[in-house]
DNA sequence: TAAACTCCTG
DNA sequence: CAGGAGTTTA
């Protein structure tokens, strides 16, 4: 659910975890779930935004992100470990602007503000697709495997 | 204020 | 991932 949102509302949740029964704490943890996934994913980001520049890449528009790259590799390896999804091609370009992003940033030196990465979380934000509503499914994932 | 976030740690 | 502290946002 991740390759499509990343910032999902409490209520999408429900939706979309209907066999679960939400009270306080499970919506928190659950809500705490895509935080800790937020967490790899722009950590990710940065990692490789900071390789790149330490490689030489002197523009954003030299940064791709692509089904056989490193990173997409460290980021399927750590959502989707055995290969049960099919990794929405928009996911790879939410992922490619947000690599360029980082890039941009750190390249003009904004790295120096403590709270430089809120202005990149709010562009990520607004780039979330609508989940499939198969996803919607208790058995979601039997129903995948047999496609 | 309470929910939702980030950041840091285990 | 889970917990906790501290901040942001509605």
């Amino acid at each position: 659910m991740f390759f499509y949102t990343r910032y999902p509302s409490s209520n999408m949740l429900k939706i979309f975890f209907s066999d679960v029964k939400f009270n306080r704490c499970i919506t928190s943890q659950l809500i705490k779930w895509f935080s800790n996934f937020r967490e790899f994913y722009y950590i990710q980001m940065e990692k490789f935004a900071r390789q790149a520049i330490n490689d030489g890449v002197t523009g954003a528009d030299e940064l791709t992100v692509s089904r056989d790259c490193e990173l997409y590799r460290a980021l399927n390896m750590h959502y989707n470990k055995a290969n049960d999804f099919e990794v929405p091609e928009r996911f790879l370009e939410v992922a490619q602007i947000t690599l360029r992003e980082f890039f941009n940033a750190i390249v003009a030196g904004k790295d120096v503000d403590p709270s430089w990465k809120k202005a990149i979380y709010k562009v990520i934000c607004k780039l979330d697709s609508e989940v499939p509503e198969i996803f919607k499914s208790p058995n979601c994932l039997q129903e995948l495997l047999h496609e």
